[in-house]
RNA sequence: GGCCUGGUGGUUCAGUUGGUUAGAAUGCCGCCCUGUCACGGCGGAGGUCGUGGGUUCGAGUCCCAUCCAGGUCGCCA
């Protein structure tokens, strides 16, 4: 036994050490036996080193030695040495030195791992989330939750600096089914009552505005009992923060300088601001979407004009029918297999798209496409010269209505974009996207709903088209985007309660419903909220991004999978009948099974 | 809920128009090896082909159903 204490962390030990005794712990990453002398990688949270056992001078250890495995957990004593120039590793950071065992003792033993404990396995997610342990101790998994902690570290020191209070609110509250939906958690002491765990501390903030605290932050978890995606899990990370007397402006402002902060002090980035700010109609119009990539160009430019008057059906009963006629110019892909046409054609039809339609622009300027026929050589130069087409260029166009437009069009520009090689990967467009239409109308429902959320203060010149047309408000809600993803979205919210109701009352809720709902927070209104308005960030979606992963899953230590579930715990499960009853639950599978 | 991809030794994969004993790499186990770091050499074990039906003389392969994982559309105030 080896009586020292553990006295350094492996992935520190440099050059400067040399000569040092010292004692270290982990696991074994690799063991080199060589028969009469034996290497081991051992790795901690800071990184592996090479032990070497040799006989000589490890004595009974190397008996010990021979015996250990991957991923057994064993201590060691010995001395740092500096390498002889050729047995230098310049693949590890510990690679000048290794340490000669003096001592070694087997803390555990382990059974061979599923997958190897390294940086890019390529194994089955399934395996990886069932044995997470595991998963998480490869280095390349410990960096994203290290980084993960710099980050939230980074939020606080900078929002406390800035006045802001860290406040924690509840996780059991109460159900407003409007939006995404609930957790629900039944009450055991009130009978047939049920909690939901919070989609977002939303209200609870703004309440806190009301108090007095003027300036509040919390990392707080959030729940959506939604169909999940890469970049969507039911319980999730926001950073959410809410100031009282400020403008759109001042929040923006803040806003950039914390993001600046963390990506300064996390991965040494300097960030360039003000972001670019584009209006939520700018954005849609240029780009198809409301969270624009903004690392490449190929905007989206309007073909109404231009392929008006043709002599191609198809168009002219789109234009005639309120639809729109966009295009993105695919620059020197006029060369595009047909076989790759046609699956363009597949793919936007995933977004609803009926169809799209072509122009290869030929290195002697004319034009090979389907639909060029239907069109005089004028128009054709107008379709060209608006598209900014050149000799090699691809134009691909959508005809839809404009929604329809808008989301294909914008979801072909990123797929071209990454197919053709357009992305850089080591580029952060940030941008503001701003004015957001405070309702949409849905289609299922009947009625108008709120974009952001109901509680979104209208700009102040639409407040009169309230009550009479509310498909033409815009919010003063923001959303920042970085690299096409929305990472973060807040609004200036409403603080007077006059105009709370005609918001509810827009979104078709009744004075009675509205009061049911939000009453508490309609009272708080009447006694002297302060204006007020916030923004929550994704975390876990920044961290992604930060981390340059793919999914958020890698950036989560124990992640749900795409049917909600845990492999490791097997949450979610069955429980005792005994439970449901204390709980006054029945299932429709129990009643099954009662009949 | 829809669409797409995948499921074959521990792991990652291959597996022909359906046809002998289902292969490879790696890992694992044993023996040998004192400067390796993807150590090397020799030998060995290891497979309900996701599950359940069906077609067939014969199914990893074809059909149906179902489960699991991933991507995506809808959904996500």
């Amino acid at each position: 036994m080896i009586k020292e204490k553990r006295s350094h962390h492996c992935g520190e030990l440099g050059k400067d050490a040399a000569g040092a005794t010292v004692v270290l712990c982990g696991w074994v990453s690799k063991r080199r036996d060589h028969g009469g002398l034996i290497f081991v990688d051992l790795r901690d949270r800071s990184g592996v080193v090479q032990v070497v056992v040799d006989p000589d001078t490890a004595g009974e250890s190397f008996k010990v030695a021979e015996d250990i495995r991957s991923e057994y957990v064993i201590k060691v004593a010995g001395e740092v040495r500096l390498r002889d120039e050729a047995t230098v590793n310049e693949n590890i950071a510990t690679g000048m030195i290794e340490v000669i065992a003096h001592d070694i003792e087997v803390l555990n033993g382990a059974k061979t791992p599923p997958f190897y404990i390294q940086d890019n396995i390529e194994t089955d997610e399934n395996l990886r989330l069932k044995y997470r342990y595991l998963d998480l101790r490869r280095p390349e998994m410990q960096r994203n939750l290290i980084l993960r902690h710099k980050v939230t570290k980074l939020m606080r020191d900078f929002l406390d600096a800035k006045n802001f209070l860290e406040i924690e609110t509840p996780m059991l509250t109460k159900s407003t089914p409007e939006g995404a939906r609930d957790y629900l958690v039944p009450s055991r002491v009130n009978p047939g009552k049920f909690y939901a765990l919070p989609q977002s501390p939303q209200i609870f903030k703004q309440l806190l505005m009301v108090a007095g605290m003027e300036r509040y932050f919390q990392i707080a978890r959030c729940f959506r009992d939604e169909d999940l995606r890469a970049d969507r899990q039911p319980e999730f990370t926001q950073l959410d923060i809410e100031m009282s007397f400020v403008t759109v402006e001042e929040i923006l402002e803040i806003m950039e300088g914390l993001v600046a902060h963390i990506f300064k002090g996390a991965l040494g980035i300097e960030i360039e601001h003000p972001f670019k700010r584009l209006t939520w109609n700018e954005a849609m119009d240029r780009y198809g979407s409301d969270k624009p990539d903004l690392r490449f160009d190929m905007e989206l430019v309007n073909m109404c004009e231009a392929v008006k008057g043709s002599n191609f059906q198809v168009f002219n009963n789109i234009l005639a029918s309120g639809g729109i006629v966009k295009a993105i110019n695919v620059k020197g892909y006029a060369g595009i297999p047909r076989k790759e046409l046609d699956g363009l054609v597949d793919f936007v039809a995933i977004y609803g798209a009926k169809g799209l339609a072509w122009m290869q622009i030929q290195e002697d300027g004319s034009v090979k496409s389907p639909i060029a026929k239907f069109f005089e050589a004028e128009q054709l130069e107008n379709i060209l010269q608006a598209g900014a087409a050149e000799p090699g260029d691809l134009l691909l166009f959508i005809a839809d209505k404009p929604s329809v437009t808008a989301q294909a069009l914008g979801a072909l520009r990123i797929e071209m974009a990454k197919r053709r090689g357009l992305i850089d990967p080591d580029k952060l467009a940030f941008a503001w996207v701003v004015d957001f239409p405070m309702f949409e109308y849905d289609e299922e429902d009947k009625r108008y709903v709120a974009m952001h959320h109901p509680f979104t203060a209208p700009r102040d010149e639409d407040l009169p088209l309230l009550v009479s047309d509310p498909g033409k408000v815009y919010a003063k809600a923001y959303d920042m985007v970085l690299n096409g993803t929305e990472i973060g979205g807040g609004s200036i919210r409403i603080h007077r309660k006059e105009v709370q109701k005609q918001v509810f009352s827009a979104i078709g809720l009744t004075e009675e419903q509205a009061l049911e709902k939000f009453g508490f927070m309609m009272n708080a209104f009447e006694y002297g909220a302060p204006p007020h308005g916030g923004i929550a960030f994704g975390l876990d979606r920044l961290i992604m991004i930060m981390a340059k992963r793919d999914s958020i899953r890698d950036v989560i230590a124990f992640p749900k999978t795409q049917s909600a579930a845990c492999i490791m715990t097997q949450a979610p499960n069955d429980v005792d009948e005994k439970q449901l009853r204390e709980l006054h639950i029945k299932t429709s599978l129990l009643m099954k099974k009662e009949n």
